[in-house]
DNA sequence: ATATATGAGACCTTATTGATCTCATTTCTC
DNA sequence: GAGAAATGAGATCAATAAGGTCTCATATAT
């Protein structure tokens, strides 16, 4: 079992999309810009959510995403492991038809327990619950950035500064 | 965090260490073959345990392995940081520097937890536990092999038919 | 019809893992 | 002390996965 960085982006994604609530379309960029995850990257990881029926897809000119589901019925878990598969922490108990004697062996059951216990955690965790709090954002309420793929003038920067 | 197959060997070499018992010297041939581990790969694991302190390594002829610490002394959790490092479970938990705002994120509160939860199982499973059980070696007690280096005989071979 | 948006998947780069190999060093035995 | 037997240390290599990018296809609003 390993975080990849697309579960950590798939997460700030349904954050990003819990905070503007079930239904909501929102663009890619949009999301991309402010949860800051690189825009084809956000595409396929999509994808996956919306396999799992967590998010809708929306093609087409002012096409995006929304979330499928109310916040408080989705677990971190489910969004974790529509990323990584489900998690397991060796690869014994990821195949145990692998293990001949895993029904056996008291490491296997270690192993199969703490996961057990880890998965049981996640799962009692949902987004509505992660939005009310300062979470994993880079800010909120979202702050407004130049129009995507315009590189900013000078006058612009300037005005950062 | 991932259980990576050298974390795996060590287990189980500390296992057989531990059915060996503390302060028994065993070679390194005799647990590659009793454990199934590469014997060059057990060569690097052991050297990363006994800078743990869990092992005690003699070179030199008749050289080998023996355990440092009683059995009931060595944790799970100790053989397995030995081999990954300190558990975590995404890269936020590992490096709280690079996120600003880990303090006050929901979500970074919730790997934080589980991550402490998974520890605590692990340590509180110490190798005279698994010993006792059949567990991840091919056989308990163990069997007789031929001599390392030396192609069994056909009539070795008819011997264990 | 056209502009705008995502879908799907090929593709590439990099890091890590798992394993092997070589030479150096240590220690036992004679 | 010499030589055999064992491990130490680290370079090296292949395979795999992760992270990210790119291209062409497709869908939709206007």
């Amino acid at each position: 079992m390993r975080l990849t960085r697309a579960a950590e982006y798939a997460v700030r994604c349904v954050i990003y999309l819990s905070r503007q609530g079930q239904g909501v379309l929102t663009s890619r960029h949009e999301i991309a810009r402010q949860a800051d995850i690189p825009a084809h990257f956000l595409a396929k990881i999509a994808q996956d959510l919306a396999k799992a029926g967590l998010v809708e897809i929306r093609q087409g000119a002012r096409g995006g995403f929304l979330l499928s589901k109310n916040p408080a019925a989705i677990s971190l878990l489910e969004v974790v492991e529509t990323m990584i598969g489900e998690i397991h922490l060796n690869d014994c108990v990821a195949r145990p038809a692998g293990c001949k004697i895993s029904d056996h062996c008291a490491v296997h059951r270690v192993w199969l327990d703490a996961r057990d216990q880890l998965r049981a955690s996640l799962r009692q965790v949902s987004f509505d619950q992660l939005v009310t709090d300062t979470s994993c954002l880079p800010s909120y309420p979202k702050i407004l950035l130049e129009p995507e793929g315009l590189e900013a003038t000078a006058s612009t920067r300037n005005d950062l500064q």
